[in-house]
Parts: structure tokens; C-alpha cells; sequence
DNA sequence: TGCTATAGGTAACAACGTTATTAGTAGCAA
DNA sequence: TTGCTACTAATAACGTTGTTACCTATAGCA
């Protein structure tokens, strides 16, 4: 029948489209986004790279691909958060996840948030879909919001400021700008980051 | 004699090389990263790509001093803010001059703070040449944390933490996630952030 | 006037993204 | 089985990029 045809088809394309999509992860994570290029993705799984464009166009198509698999893996680890009975201090969990996930895999936060990845900016579409992680980080604000642990504002608002703070220091850092001594004190910075931005959305000051 | 032909030599050569710097200043600035190429650069001169090499070595040198120049225009606007005897008021618009000045050239602020400019990553002396425009930041900080309106703490930590929020809420913002309805509702996220930056830093809260 | 050093132009190379051409394969109908 | 159609992938090529080997020319000096 021809319905099953074009599913079997169809399931195929999806099945190779995901294997490409984890050679490029592979070859990104493990020898950094220079190696990234069209003939090195296609002959980690010994193949044209005709291959990759028939399935995502062009580089651009296969970055935008890698930024959603990036988006998403940011949202699982901060959906990985358990949840207390104390908002704020889920919050500071959440916001610490954030930073941990940009450090698990650097060259992934730089097709995320590195502008100027050769002619790559993500198509709205893509952007939208990414943007579930920070939907993620606004249920964390509304949450201590309704709690009435933080200063009443607007939410989306509140959770654009957070993320900021977050995304500031997780970049500095990556960037080489908090070269302390060790690693303990960076992470320390960030810490003291955080603190900073919770007492000044917070209704009661500790 | 030697040293006056020696002299007139390198004067020459800064000469050639400023000169060289803000051709490619013009082609980043008017053109963009992907216009930046090197035979791009060498005919907004009228001469061959061997000059570049020559002065620069290569293309990662090139982008090395525009790195350095990136921020001296950095510091030299962040400079350009006009002191008054508000010290917590002219922090808030120092923090304000940075995201102006993001915003006036987008695609020197790509070069300082993209990762995965392909293969660049600027030198430690670089970096430390960089850090004037983090230093004035924290004679701000300083500034006011001695005339009491901060609580105390660490100065250069807490500048970290100031330097991380203006530069996530720019980021984020030159990489469209804050795309609300108009710029000037932007602009209000900005500077929602700051004040939320203040009021964590502060020592007595309004 | 020759000698030396060095800077700059030309043309080429390797690697990249991309595509035109070609070959092969799967399904379908006779 | 035998053609026909649609589509996929391999190959080889093209244009552009960073880079360099080679050559030329110019400036200073004896």
C-alpha cells in the first residue's frame, strides 16, 4: 500500500536524519566546531556528503538542527531539577543547572549564543522552538512569585532578567573572563551571581 | 643614520597597519563578519593580500586587533559617561552606555564576545589589554561601595557580577530573545535589569 | 654602479560549501 | 521478466576562502 511505503519512507528518513544529527553532535563535541564542516559529518557515518544535503539542504539547515538538539538537551537538564517545597531555592537549582550544562559541552553553547558561526542565524521558527527552555525557567519564577517569596512583576519580564543574569555569567566564564586561580572560585562568582539576583527580585530582604 | 631610517620605517608600518585596521573596521562594520575576508579587507585598500600577511601574519592576527580595538572603543564610551555626585546613578548609566554601545556596532560586539569566530580565540595578552574597559566598570563599583550605597563586598567580584548581567541582557538581546512588540520595550528590560542588578547590590533597599 | 635585503604582486595550493552529472535502486505495471 | 518512473547517492567538478612559493622591484649603502 502506498501509505505504508511513504511511512516505512518517511520512518527511514527520520531514522538516518537522527543518525546524521548524532555524527555532527559527535564530531562537534569531541573535536569542536571548526571540524564541523559538510565532508567530515558525512564520512563519520562513511557516506557522500550528498547525503546532508538532501536531508538538510545546506550547513545552515544542519546548524539549525544542532541549535534545536541544543535547546533541547538545555531543557532536559533543567527539567532534570527536583523540585522542593521552597521556590527560591529551586530557582538558585535551576540557575545553577544552567550553568552546568553550558560547561558539560562548550561547543554546543557556542551554536546556541555564538553569533557569527558563519552566516548561521536561527530562522524564527527555530528560535521558537528553543525557546521551551525558557518557558521552563518561567514556571520556576512563577512559581516563587505566587509564593509570594519574590517582589510581585511580571513574570515573562522577571524570567527574561533571570535568564540574563545566568546566561551573562555562564558567558563571561566560557569566555575566559573569570580567570580566577581555580575553578572552585569561578564557580563561587557564579554562585554570588545568583545570590545578587535573587535578593533583588525578592519581596523580604534576608 | 640607522635609527631615524629604522624609525621612519615603523612609523610607516603603524601607519600601513592603522590604516589596514580601519579598512577592515569599515568592511566589518558596513559589510559584516562574513564580508571580512581577507582579499575582502586587502582590495578595500587597493593592494594584494601580502600586506596582511606581512603586518598581521594572519587572518586570526587581523581579528586579534580587532579584538583589541573592539574594546578600547568599549572603554572609550563607557569613558564618555559624565560623572555626577550620584555614584549609584552613574553606575546605572555606565550600564546603560554598555548596551549603547552593543548596539551601535552589533558586529564588533560578534567579534569580542562570539565564540567560534572560525578559530579564533584571542591571545592571554590579548584579554589582559581587553580588561582596561572591565576596570573602569569596577571603579564604579568601587565608587560606590565606598560611599556606602553598596553593601560591602569583594570589589572585583562584585564587578564581575554587574559586568555579567549588562552583558547577558545585551547578548540576549542582540540575539533576538528579547524580541518584544518595539525596541523602546527592550530597552525597558534593560533597564529593569539593572535596577534589579541594584537593588541585590544594595546595602539598604528603597 | 652594483650588492643586499626586504616588501609587495602574482599565481598557485589545499580545504571548504555546493552542485551538475551520472549511476543505481525500489516500486509498479504489462 | 521487462520496461518505466521516481528518487537517492556517489563522483567529480566549480567557486571562494586562507595561505604561501615564487618572482619582481625598490631603497639603502659602498
Amino acid at each position: 500500500m502506498v501509505t505504508n511505503y511513504q511511512e516505512a519512507k518517511s520512518q527511514n528518513r527520520e531514522a538516518l536524519r537522527r543518525g546524521l544529527l548524532d555524527a555532527a553532535s559527535r564530531v562537534l563535541v569531541s573535536e569542536g566546531l571548526e571540524a564541523l564542516t559538510m565532508r567530515r559529518v558525512s564520512q563519520e557515518v562513511a557516506a557522500s556528503t550528498k547525503v546532508l544535503y538532501t536531508l538538510f539542504g545546506n550547513k545552515e539547515g544542519l546548524l539549525e538542527q544542532l541549535y534545536v538538539e541544543g535547546f533541547e538537551r538545555l531543557r532536559r537538564n533543567l527539567e532534570a531539577v527536583p523540585l522542593s517545597d521552597d521556590p527560591v531555592a529551586d530557582l538558585v537549582k535551576v540557575a545553577l543547572a544552567y550553568r552546568e550544562n553550558a560547561l558539560a559541552d562548550p561547543t554546543y553553547f557556542a551554536v546556541l549564543f555564538g553569533r557569527s558561526v558563519a552566516g548561521f542565524t536561527p530562522s524564527a521558527n527555530s528560535i521558537e522552538a528553543a525557546m521551551s527552555g525558557f518557558a521552563l525557567l518561567e514556571g520556576f519564577v512563577q512559581r516563587a512569585m505566587e509564593a509570594g517569596l519574590l517582589r510581585p512583576a511580571d513574570v515573562k519580564t522577571s524570567a527574561k532578567i533571570v535568564w540574563a543574569t545566568l546566561h551573562g555569567a555562564t558567558s563571561l566564564e566560557l569566555d575566559g573572563y573569570f580567570d580566577d586561580a581555580d575553578p572552585s572560585s569561578r564557580r563561587q562568582t557564579y554562585q554570588l551571581a545568583v545570590d545578587t539576583l535573587i535578593k533583588g527580585l525578592s519581596r523580604f530582604v534576608s
